[in-house]
DNA sequence: TTGAAAGCGGTACCAC
DNA sequence: GTGGTACCGCTTTCAA
């Protein structure tokens, strides 16, 4: 494997000069450079990024920290990631973070601590402090996409204010006996994406006077209904099923966590021989690129985008003078909540004549 | 940021003592290394995997090339792959591949040929011999797991007799009239994955009588029909509007490549007033975690395993004595076929008597 | 069993 | 503008 000195010694150079030839940091005469670049690509010489990396203190690679891959949502987080930071010339290691135990520790005290990786993306993980602290005592700067946890840089939606819009949506169109299907730490996390957007939803039926029923067995009549569930399609189709089951005690209205939620919600209320939106109108979160498809009412946010942005916020905390400490705001907007939509299909209306 | 030559201070013996007593290697009295330890974890050392790689010559990190990260195959491939790595202390550095285009031969060219991976994993990529050659000649290891090319180590279904069992499970039914969802390239690419499964329901429908009729318009009656779309749930939705719009036309069953492009064509059914199995059967490929849900016959192959051999596969390849030239072949059973099985499910019967 | 020293492959500082 | 050289942090002979 040819090395920058076999490249030197074939252009007639030093191999500082090869180096900044190659590099393109410092000045070389044209002539030589032209030199220099025929002779690397004559052997195929590629700097290995190691040494480099050894003496510059950079990687040029980043670490990406994810809870699952097969969600719609992570997974075109991370496309948005990839795309960026292989345009950057930056390489993207990946971490499947285990939701707990040994592993997830593994993550974060072994391999995300070491010096392979210049700053850490983290998307949807509620952190801890621990975990925090260990990453700002090694000096990484940390970006977060959603989930929670005391960190600097953060890019999100306002998801109190996307729990209250879907809940509004429904409550405007006349419901007034609606669940939630919410994320699973809803009750238990109340900063986690969850917890916010429940937390949006129960302000706003309680604001609108529909009192907190105890569970979806509650007797019919005026009410907010909230579970927890997993947040892919297989859960909301089982929750879907339980709390459409019992005409009865029927909600008229379902708000979803998540728009994956929201397609299980709809293939249960199919199953069931309810048709929509006469008998039960759904929404969901994220704009899922199935959502036309299921003709789902959705409040959007942009993951791609999200994604590419929190590559920018990261390269420019690396690229501020080393600390990052007393740098000024990388974020955009002055971390001002990234955008979303709602976007109105056929899979919400006024509830039927009772 | 401590160094070894700090813990080899605090221990009060060499770096090279030090270094032996972290590493595992070589011989190092009991006592020694424990006093290497408490000083290592005292000051929080972390070692350098670029200095290290410097001198060993292994990163231990993989690069896994993958064309989507969002299509529940690949998801699921990746998982697997990644949950195997990290149990066995490797990295894993993704590119996203683009199908085409500057950015792919920059990522083989650059990304891949740079000593930061030691050996790399490409799932579902057709790749080109000047690829391969260049993957070659900087020695690195490749598995393929799908996808085609002409490369050592490929882990793969039989993709062929997927296309033909999908195909007999219909004709066995009683379907007379049978279009075939194929992914694109199906004819372009005979070698691919595609191409297989096409070719496969092909020489079935063939073997069978059915003719193979130009278009999803030919003229009712017996007939194969043969067409491509993106493996994704969109494209199966509008080539299955396509296809099953006219009642004239349209046939008695569906063989879509994808489990994720059958979903979409019972959505399309079920848009189109189609009840199931009753005027439409649907089989799909992949075993998806959705497939139950949709009451879908389909062939399962197991992507997660399959990422986690691809692994052991890659390791062992290095493992052997750094070439791999004249290794015995490190693929399991002699490089046969990946299991799938066929699971039967509600969405095929019989055709309705004509 | 342990230590000294030579690199791995680059970069950057310093002279020239 | 270019070359010499120290050094990044670690592993690994080779001697002791």
């Amino acid at each position: 494997m040819p090395a920058i000195g076999d490249v030197a010694r074939l252009a007639g150079v030093s191999k500082a000069t090869a180096s900044r030839a190659l590099s393109g940091r410092g000045h070389v005469a044209a002539d030589t450079r032209r030199r220099v670049q025929l002779a690397a690509s004559e052997i195929g010489y590629i700097a290995s990024p190691d040494a480099a990396s050894l003496v510059t203190g950079r990687t040029k690679n980043i670490g990406v920290v994810i809870p699952f891959v097969n969600r719609w949502f992570f997974g075109a987080v991370l496309d948005g990631i990839e795309r960026t930071l292989l345009a950057a010339g930056y390489d993207l290691t990946l971490y499947n973070l285990p939701v707990s135990g040994p592993e997830r520790s593994r993550v974060f005290e072994f391999f995300l601590a070491r010096k392979r990786v210049d700053a850490v993306i983290v998307i949807g993980v509620d952190l801890t402090p621990g975990e925090i602290g260990g990453l700002e005592r090694r000096e990484k700067p940390v970006v977060c996409i959603g989930g929670s946890g005391e960190v600097t840089a953060r890019l999100t939606i306002d998801d109190h204010g996307v729990g209250a819009l879907a809940t509004s949506h429904l409550l405007h169109l006349g419901h007034t006996r609606i669940a939630h299907l919410a994320g699973v730490g809803a009750t238990s996390q109340p900063a986690s994406v969850a917890g916010l957007r429940a937390a949006g939803f129960l302000e706003t039926t309680d604001a609108a006077g529909l009192p907190l029923l105890a569970d979806e067995s509650s007797a019919g009549g005026p009410g907010a209904i909230l579970v927890e569930a997993d947040m892919g399609m297989p859960a909301g189709f089982a929750a879907g099923l339980q709390l459409l089951g019992h005409p009865a005690h029927r909600p008229t209205a379902v708000f979803a966590a998540s728009d994956e939620m929201a397609f299980g919600v709809i293939r249960a209320a199919e199953r069931l021989g309810l048709s929509m939106p006469r008998d039960l109108s759904v929404i969901g979160v994220d704009g899922h690129e199935h959502a036309e498809l299921f003709d789902l009412t959705t409040i959007e946010q942009s993951p791609t985008e999200q994604g590419r942005l929190a590559v920018e916020v990261a390269l420019r905390m690396l690229g501020g003078e080393g600390g990052g400490g007393g740098a000024p705001d990388p974020l955009p907007d002055s971390g001002a909540p990234m955008p979303t939509r709602l976007v109105v299909r056929g899979s919400t209306a006024r509830p039927a004549v009772a």
